[in-house]
DNA sequence: GCGACAG
DNA sequence: ATCTTGTCGC
């Protein structure tokens, strides 16, 4: 398993990828360790991003409420921003931070959609793949998926995501009165497992724990490493 | 009317 | 993602 560096090969890859049915993996009740990654890029021109942008990924690990890990690098996209070819520009940033954390985990969250994909592979389920570690994808919005939003304000309230006649994903309310988001199945896990995961990792704000923590390490050093002109 | 297709 | 404008709630 790799990342491919043409959008030919990686389309021929997501086809592979998407292909296999790994064992499905089932969270345990106790001290479940949720790891979490995310990559920020550089500012400078507004669009959609370039090959070769500077980016900062952040990556930690959080059990029982407590981030018991967190790390950082920096890197450069592997190509501009294409939708359904986000590894292209992510993949090994992300894999590289998720290998310099020092804790293991039992489960990944990452920002990018899984079985969601034109060629049922998106990033969150490629990056497991990669890794051969469960992963759940969490977005603010589906890829392709369509299912209408939950209907209840409260905490908890889902509503289904079907790709054609397959479920693959939930909207989760996260907090109550607040903007539902986007569960994916990833690498070795259910649109169920996925949603469970989600709210354990969830504490008071919208975004789970872990995915916090990974984004406010990536944007930390982004702004250490390129402080603003003036 | 445009865009509606993860980040 | 990032940018910009506007609104809402604490």
């Amino acid at each position: 398993m790799s990342w491919p560096t043409t959008v030919t090969e990686l389309a021929r890859l997501q086809e592979a990828v998407g292909a296999i049915a790994p064992d499905p993996w089932y969270p345990s009740p106790e001290g479940l360790a949720t790891g979490g990654v995310f990559v920020c890029f550089g500012r400078g021109g507004s669009g959609p991003g370039a090959q070769g942008d500077f980016g900062w990924a952040g990556a930690s690990v959080v059990r029982d409420g407590r981030i018991i890990a967190g790390a950082t690098v920096t890197g450069v996209a592997g190509g501009a921003y294409r939708s359904g070819y986000l590894a292209l520009r992510e993949g090994p940033l992300l894999e590289a931070a998720v290998r310099a954390l020092s804790e293991p985990f039992d489960v990944l969250l990452v920002n990018a959609t899984g079985r969601d994909h034109p060629r049922r592979a998106g990033l969150a389920l490629h990056l497991g793949a990669v890794l051969g570690i469960p992963t759940i994808g969490v977005t603010h919005r589906p890829l392709l998926a369509t299912g209408d939003r939950p209907q209840s304000d409260a905490r908890e309230a889902t509503g289904l995501l079907f790709l054609g006649d397959d479920l693959v994903g939930y909207w989760v309310r996260t907090r109550s009165d607040s903007r539902p988001l986007a569960v994916h199945a990833g690498w070795r896990t259910s649109p169920e497992t996925a949603r469970s995961v989600v709210l354990l990792a969830t504490a008071a704000n919208r975004t789970p724990e872990p995915l916090r923590e990974a984004r406010r390490l990536a944007r930390t050093a982004r702004s250490a490493d390129s402080p603003p002109l003036g």
